[in-house]
DNA sequence: ATCAGCACTCTTTATACGGGAGTGCTAATT
DNA sequence: AATTAGCACTCCCGTATAAAGAGTGCTGAT
């Protein structure tokens, strides 16, 4: 009653089995039908009968790479067997120049950042056919340009910070007393005298200072317009934020014909905060980042495979693009557009061009 | 072989049917299922035997009111028959005072003005649990207070533009010439003290004017400015957008369990012109607005109902805010609900308070 | 070690059947 | 003349049954 002896192992799979899980997985991809063994002895390379392949799905199934919907159904990969597939077999085919090209084209580099973002999420979603994401790009130095106080009423300034290079963020301050149009532009002006070029915390600490050396009045209103000045700045960086695009594209893959599941999925990305997290762990790791279902730690992404890829600028990462679609997806294809996307993206961003 | 006689007219339907369609629609709409002869007679106030109701439901059948889904299943109210419903067999039940301020303390009034739509839109989902929407506000007057011009590079200018009561918008303009710090000063100095308190058409009627009157240079920088002006503004106020929360809670509805017809809905909802439009009516038509089904004209809103009221501040309309979910819901709960939320939102939108 | 053969399991599809719900019609009743 | 009881009829729906198809695991032969 000795067990037969198992002929791979969970560390070094024998190349006959990576072999039959590569292509079990492509099958699975291309038809999104369990695989039998007679379709697998067909496909694969390998000159084997059924039969012994029957052997070797059996001890991939003890593994936990492979598992059968029902006892007389083909296999499909686990999210264990997807890692593998993805980590170790899966051979992605570079893009054609003229696919770079014609990427490079829909996505012309022109307007505000915000409304790249838009391009740049549509252009996944709707190459790809399943949903496109770009976080904004977090910028840790926020840099001070030009500073404007303007009153609106007896206690409310409204103040204008231009940061970085263009980007505008305004905030209404409620102040205790009222200030003269002279005083809030003589606060204009030291501010941007004091301030212009550097970033924000070291303008902070400089109206901290400022307020312990002498407490004037108009610093008063410094303190206040730093604090409005945090606010505003730190509602989108801070937290950060992301643009999502072609949510509808992933109503049409079978996977997710479970209404309440898509509901909950769709709900993860109103709620944005789950997957700023992942998206965080992301463009922290770098470079091109999957996560197969739940491997991420969240429920709702079951049944989901998440491709990342940073894009930089100098190379600092400002953020990560990528797409969400079924675990059961094109990989080969899928990973080479959001690679380079990412990079046509950083290229776009780059001030000096 | 004379037919007998129709006991109801499209025109005056007779009190009784009046009462049975009423007492139909309620049914469905609180049960689902089609209605019957023997729940019709046991539900209604009439003391009728269900086969002298049978009588009455052909009629009402014939008249395209109501219909059967197959040969021996109750009725359900047709798109014409629910019209009539609202139209004239409706009550609605007003909203009680406790009711109405736990309205007006769930949408706190603070805040600026995106956050209010946001907190609005959120708040009418929340309470009917159905998706809701409102549109952003369109001012035709709109208000310039101040300019201010920010040199960028060589041959870009940041343009900010503060509109109405503290609205910020910006835009980056490409000039021909660089511009010295001092020109951009003088030209905004210019521009704040002719045009402050305008409104933006008659600022680009005063621009033109000076163009005709002095060709300086000065003045082309302000016609560029002037067309960054219209490109900003016109991007909100023309086209018009809309803030939609709660779409999610429309899969748990049955009837949109058809995910291809649902998807469409959303990319509806994504794409905004159609809505827009739709929207644009009800503003221009005022009051509470009702569209069942594909009486808007919009395929996609089949199986859909759509109530709006606008939102207004002295007396002038400046946009709608509503609901949009099944044409099965419970209308004399939600009109007043609507009703109620674009007073409250028209009071937190009135400047003087 | 590999493979052919075979019994077995499980899904899927089609078909049949009975119960339930509700109708339309007719004839009787008010 | 309007209303109603009675009844045959239609259609839906859930369940049961059967047959076909696909694929497995196992055994014994090569």
């Amino acid at each position: 009653m000795s067990k037969p002896e198992k002929t791979v192992s969970t560390n070094e799979l024998n190349e006959r089995a990576r072999q039959l899980l590569k292509t079990l997985v492509e099958c699975y991809i291309r038809d999104g039908q369990p695989v039998g063994s007679r379709t697998l002895s067909r496909s694969s390379d390998l000159d084997l009968s059924p039969a012994t392949i029957r052997n070797v799905m059996a001890d991939l199934e003890e593994l936990g790479l492979v598992m059968a919907p029902h006892t007389s159904a083909g296999r499909i990969p686990t999210p264990q067997g997807y890692r593998i597939f993805i980590d170790s077999l899966l051979t992605v085919q570079n893009l054609g120049d003229a696919e770079v090209e014609r990427l490079r084209r829909q996505l012309n580099m022109e307007g505000s950042v915000p409304e790249m973002l838009d391009r740049v999420s549509k252009l996944l979603s709707g190459v790809t056919h399943m949903a496109g994401l770009v976080t904004v790009p977090r910028r840790e130095q926020c840099r001070l340009r030009h500073v404007e106080f303007l009153k609106l009423s007896e206690d409310r300034v409204l103040a204008i910070f231009v940061v970085n290079e263009s980007e505008v963020r305004n905030y209404v301050v409620h102040t205790g007393r009222a200030y003269t149009a002279t005083e809030l532009e003589q606060a204009g002006n030291y501010f941007n005298a004091q301030y212009t070029g550097k970033n924000l915390d070291e303008a902070r600490a400089g109206v901290l200072q400022a307020m312990r050396e002498a407490k004037e009045a108009v610093n008063a209103l410094m303190q206040a317009a730093m604090e409005a000045a945090e606010l505003a700045i730190s509602q989108e960086t801070q937290r950060g934020d992301y643009k999502l695009a072609g949510q509808t594209n992933l109503m049409t893959f079978p996977e997710f014909s479970d209404l309440a599941a898509l509901r909950q999925l769709f709900e993860a990305f109103n709620e944005k905060q789950d997957l700023l997290h992942l998206l965080d762990q992301c463009v922290r790791s770098g470079g091109v980042q999957i996560f197969i279902g739940e491997e991420s730690g969240y429920k709702v992404l079951g049944g989901c495979s998440l491709i990342t890829s940073t894009y930089q600028v100098e190379g600092k990462p400002l953020g990560v693009l990528g797409v969400i679609g079924p675990t059961r997806m094109a990989y080969e294809r899928v990973i080479p557009i959001v690679d380079v996307t990412a990079k046509l993206l950083g290229a776009a961003l780059n001030p000096r061009q």
